[in-house]
DNA sequence: GCCCAGGTATAAA
DNA sequence: TTTATACATGGG
């Protein structure tokens, strides 16, 4: 992956595909919203940026070297090759060729750890527009003030809280695991970095020592957070996928990119949901 | 009003 | 060990 700082920000040009619509809106995030231009903005570890899409260029807007280096080549994962990748799934495991081909570049971000286990707490028995509100007003609520909106705020800023002040958010149940989450990740019990290298199922173990943490947000956390690509969250839309367009398909038969299929399937089937609600009568 | 949502805790079989 | 139900809230 190239790029160059211009005027207008960091300019780059990417040999694979990434397509901003499909990357922000696929169910991996919940803090990008698309601005009046197609650009897209969002904060990530406290900075804020719009990116937008022109001719084969994606545009970092206000971003410099330092941003790049230190912020956006490993949020975006500018370095995989993600047709590569693709080939390599459809390859392995031909079942997923319809939704890994149908469906331009999808990339998986790179999201801190912290606000990706707290974002897939609060979206168990949840839909995605909600999830994002509730999002927001922990972000309005208990992060930093940063461009036009607030960061995410960390572990640190909720430990000494009591489910009862989040309130505000409308959370309902999820309150307090989003506390417990935050006592137990300040307070060391579950320690996320060390989750970036460590085996999976030992870390799968640690995060579900968190109340409102299954096997399900754990899965996603690592996925999401730790950039661990080999895990596969099995959520309703990938249950009802998996029975029916994509049977005898499993994180096993998808390797080292397990994650990254199963977000092409994820989405493919919330693209096609008639395709999927066919067989599903049972 | 009704059904359901990127699930999990809890109790019961 | 597997299966059933409640859970807070609000989008569609």
């Amino acid at each position: 992956m190239k790029y160059e700082i211009t005027a207008r920000g960091a300019e780059i040009i990417l040999e694979d595909a990434f397509d901003l619509k499909n990357t922000f809106d696929c169910g991996q995030c919940f803090r990008w919203t698309e601005n009046a231009d197609g650009s897209y903005t969002g904060i990530v570890r406290g900075r804020q940026a719009s990116v937008i899409s022109e001719n084969d260029k994606i545009i970092i807007e206000g971003a410099d070297s330092s941003d790049m280096e230190n912020i956006w080549k490993v949020y975006f994962d500018l370095d995989n090759d993600y047709n590569a990748v693709r080939k390599e799934l459809a390859e392995l495991c031909p079942e997923v060729c319809c939704a890994v081909e149908s469906i331009d570049g999808i990339r998986i971000l790179a999201q801190e750890p912290w606000e990706a286990l707290c974002s897939f707490i609060i979206s168990q028995n949840n839909n995605i527009p909600r999830i994002r509100g509730i999002v927001h007003r922990l972000c309005e609520g208990f992060g930093e003030k940063c461009g036009s909106g607030y960061s995410f705020p960390p572990p640190e800023a909720l430990a000494d809280l009591e489910p009862e002040d989040l309130s505000g958010l409308r959370a309902g149940f999820r309150a307090r695991y989003i506390i417990d989450a935050a006592r137990k990740v300040s307070g060391g019990e579950v320690n996320l970095e060390k989750m970036y290298s460590a085996p999976m199922d030992e870390c799968r173990k640690e995060l579900m020592t968190i109340t409102g943490v299954g096997a399900k947000v754990a899965e996603c956390t690592l996925l999401y957070g730790l950039h661990r690509l080999e895990a596969f969250p099995i959520d309703v839309w990938m249950k009802k996928a998996l029975a029916t367009l994509f049977s005898g398909v499993s994180a096993d038969s998808l390797g080292r990119y397990a994650g990254i299929a199963q977000q092409y399937i994820f989405h493919y089937s919330r693209l096609n949901p008639k395709l999927v609600e066919v067989n599903m009568k049972e």
